[in-house]
DNA sequence: CCGACGCTTCGGTCGCGGCCGAAGCATGCC
DNA sequence: GGCATGCTTCGGCCGCGACCGAAGCGTCGG
């Protein structure tokens, strides 16, 4: 039984340290350049570039040739859930020593999964939304309520929901270790949350920064009790 | 960003080939043993030995030992789904050349995706599903109606949901492209249709094969007008 | 037009890891 | 006990691929 689409070429791309940090590294969704990813891999730009043209050429990444730059991006979420799915098993399988997840504190509390909100708040929010009606938990899969869809237009997420990405996605927090919510209202919620100002992402890192009176108004809004 | 829980270890693990034809080998859901496994992957005994012990220690296997055989099977589901995953990847990123998925046609019809079942039978039994207003579909998230809960009664299926396991979850067919049903119904429904001899698992082989008035049964009971 | 800068290509070194032959253990059957 | 069978451990070979130095090619700025 051989697995047609060959699997190994996956996940021997993934299953180098210093590709695997850069591909981490665009976990936050935004493009890098080649060098800023050759630096955060810790390898010289030559060794980065070759890496770089095997991930593009698996799919994994893409390219935008801009000026003299090479800015990478991964090729979409799915590269991203597929990644966030081999943590899961990994820190399964070594289930015993340290606790889950990055030291940093502010990493643990907020910080952004490709384009939607986790951590604690992360985790947080989507309780919230379910203990409100607004959205339902069917064994672990969720689905927007009604209710959750009149939400969405007062708070001024658009659900575009031509694509085929989901609206409503659970996405297992890998420090917090239950879900939090991905898919296109995830995605939607975040972009509202910093254009209220509620909260920031501090450049270079994945944490999501909220301000004292944004984290009022995200606790209010994303409150257990309605 | 070092991703905590090295999501490397997992990687290369799968991404050597002689370990990823061991683990398609248990994609049937059936321990085998390490001769048999060795046999699958084309190595000698003292290399898969080898390799087993590290998929063992990686957690993506579990071992039993039974006399002087040893056995292996997947850790878990979500051992199976992550293979899933990146053969997800795999065929979107080299999207030329052939189509998807397995060349037998036999095996295009009907397998066993670890434990429930796939390709056009799995397919179209979770399309019917969906038209007879026995699972509904969020967004792609499934959910079993109370319907859905009467029916499996009625056919038979116990619906054990103390576990973590959930009842009902879409699982992309790699061959078909499109998602066949997964969770304890998924695989409930399939030992019903053993136990009621309708279809059978071609040994050693993920075949699922269905007898004559079996598959007239199948049909009916899964039709897509109710 | 020239130098600075960023990315890429080329060649060569080196180490990790897969692989097998041979030997070592355990189990099961006679 | 003696032998066959199946798995595991050990030791050594070998090739693939990561890595870097140096050089080449494009773009940007003066």
């Amino acid at each position: 039984m051989r697995l047609g689409p060959d699997i190994t070429r996956i996940a021997a791309l993934l299953g180098e340290p210093a590709r695997a940090n850069m591909l981490a590294a665009l976990l936050g969704g935004e493009a890098l350049t080649a060098g800023e990813l050759a630096r955060e891999a810790g390898i010289t730009a030559q060794t980065a570039s070759g890496h770089l043209a095997k991930l593009e050429a698996g799919g994994l990444l893409v390219r935008r040739r801009q000026g003299r730059h090479s800015y990478f991006a991964l090729a979409g979420e799915d590269v991203a859930e597929a990644m966030e799915q081999l943590v899961g098993l990994a820190d399964r399988a070594g289930h015993q020593r340290t606790q889950p997840g990055p030291k940093d504190p502010a990493l643990r509390k907020a910080r952004v999964c490709y384009d939607h909100l986790a951590g604690d708040a992360g985790v947080a929010m989507l309780d919230a939304l379910i203990a409100q009606g607004r959205i339902a938990d069917h064994d672990g899969a969720l689905a927007l309520t009604d209710q959750g869809r009149g939400f969405a237009r007062e708070f001024g997420v658009a659900l575009d929901d031509r694509g085929r990405r989901p609206l409503c996605k659970a996405c297992l927090d890998w420090s917090v270790r239950r879900s939090h919510l991905a898919g296109v209202m995830g995605a939607g919620l975040l972009q509202r949350i910093y254009a209220l100002g509620w909260a920031r992402r501090i450049e270079g890192t994945r944490v999501v920064q909220f301000s004292a009176p944004g984290l009022v108004s995200f606790e209010r809004t994303f409150a257990r009790i309605p």
